[in-house]
DNA sequence: GGGTAATGTAACAATTTTATAACAAACCTG
DNA sequence: CAGGTTTGTTATAAAATTGTTACATTACCC
């Protein structure tokens, strides 16, 4: 599989860095233009994906997407950063052709979630199916939902994420502070016990099989059949 | 459990020392260098994390960070620390991040928290299988128990901490007290003879071999095979 | 071998941890 | 912004662990 490479056009060079610090991190491939001038004489063709700051300097991030767009007929991927989340903006960058849309301030793993979603989506990279098999469940990780005799189950986000967690390490325990570092990693502080809360109803939505959910006092909790 | 090791870079020689102090308060172990060539001269590889701030004399933090993950190829977990930007405060609603971003200024809480919760995830994620083997008899350190006879014994996290203890001393004798203070740390006191009770409960689990666990008269505890 | 001290263990009690239900807050989504 | 959905909080009941005690057994010393 070869790099995806992104260009971020940002005036901010502090979060311009970070970005790229972040996304390089996770395999990306990343160049930086600290204003919409800058990007113009790049060539564009060569990136995967553009990360457009939409209040920039003397051209905003959106007359550069249409520029692009309209002038060079390019079809790449473009995600805008915006500090607005107006209606306005919102349809402006839609109707430009925005693959997505993240208003500041938001999380570095949002930005680099959102940046997988859509090459994932344009490049098709994980069409294949993803589906773990246990015990005569199907677990399917692209559809997010549970197969127990035939019937769907459908776990909502945090719970596929915990059961995610625990299927993909089976028989390892997790405790309670690790699932929510897990699952909330960039979020608020919650209660230790919402863990508790989620994996009961999990277990619930299981039915027969919610057993191999199990609970090890004074651990945690893990996931094994038998 | 190892203390993890820290190196805090950061020009502000106060800032530095107060940040140690209050790290070294937690338990961890703390190196400080005042600029990015000095921390570049240091063997970066024996640190668990490290605290960059981004704005130094000539290298800035992100600079050092990304000849670290460049050259020498290290995934060791780094915390960027940057000043607010005054112009611009968006920022300052950056939450966390793959690897962490804490504007100045930042309380110390907020700093040693976000170490924490980095480390946690960092250190537990990727950590294989941890499995000890003695005589046919496997200890299983990540889904704490006990494989015996291809049999899991389920030890109590009491029983499995004062097992491992005694197995990663193996042949070292163990006060009663150092047991309970290995166990027990930060708990109210109790009786030394619950000591006994609990290696008793350890060596009935363990079956033909809790004989292993054996005791000297006036000592104390010790694992030993033969 | 007898006396004494130390250790082993069973039974029970105290404490801690977990399960779950019911409610509340946040969050989508049209 | 109304209605549904998800997620978090809290309270309480149930279960599991851990500690205590009392008595049995063993080890140690002369």
């Amino acid at each position: 599989m070869k790099k995806a490479k992104i260009l971020i056009v940002d005036d901010e060079e502090d979060l311009c860095e970070i970005l790229k610090f972040n996304l390089e991190g996770e395999g990306f491939e990343v160049d930086e233009a600290y204003s919409a001038e800058d990007a113009i004489t790049k060539r564009l063709d060569k990136y995967d994906l553009l990360l457009l700051d939409v209040m920039m300097g003397k051209m905003s991030g959106f007359k550069l997407a249409e520029k692009i767009r309209k002038e060079r007929g390019s079809t790449i991927p473009i995600i805008f950063l915006t500090a607005k989340d107006t209606k306005n903006d919102t349809l402006t960058g839609f109707s430009i052709g925005a693959d997505d849309y993240i208003s500041k301030p938001f999380s570095i793993k949002e930005v680099v979630a959102r940046v997988n979603a859509v090459l994932n989506r344009t490049t098709g990279k994980y069409a294949g199916e993803q589906i773990i098999n246990v015990e005569g469940m199907e677990f399917d990780l692209n559809k997010k939902k549970l197969i127990i005799d035939k019937k769907s189950i459908y776990l909502t986000r945090k719970e596929f994420e915990i059961l995610q967690l625990l299927i993909e390490n089976q028989g390892r325990i997790f405790s309670r502070e690790e699932i929510l570092n897990y699952v909330c990693k960039y979020e608020t502080v919650v209660t230790i016990r919402t863990v508790d809360v989620n994996i009961a109803r999990i277990r619930k939505k299981m039915g027969k099989y919610g057993k191999f959910v199990r609970s090890r006092t004074g651990y945690g909790y893990y996931f094994d059949i038998q």
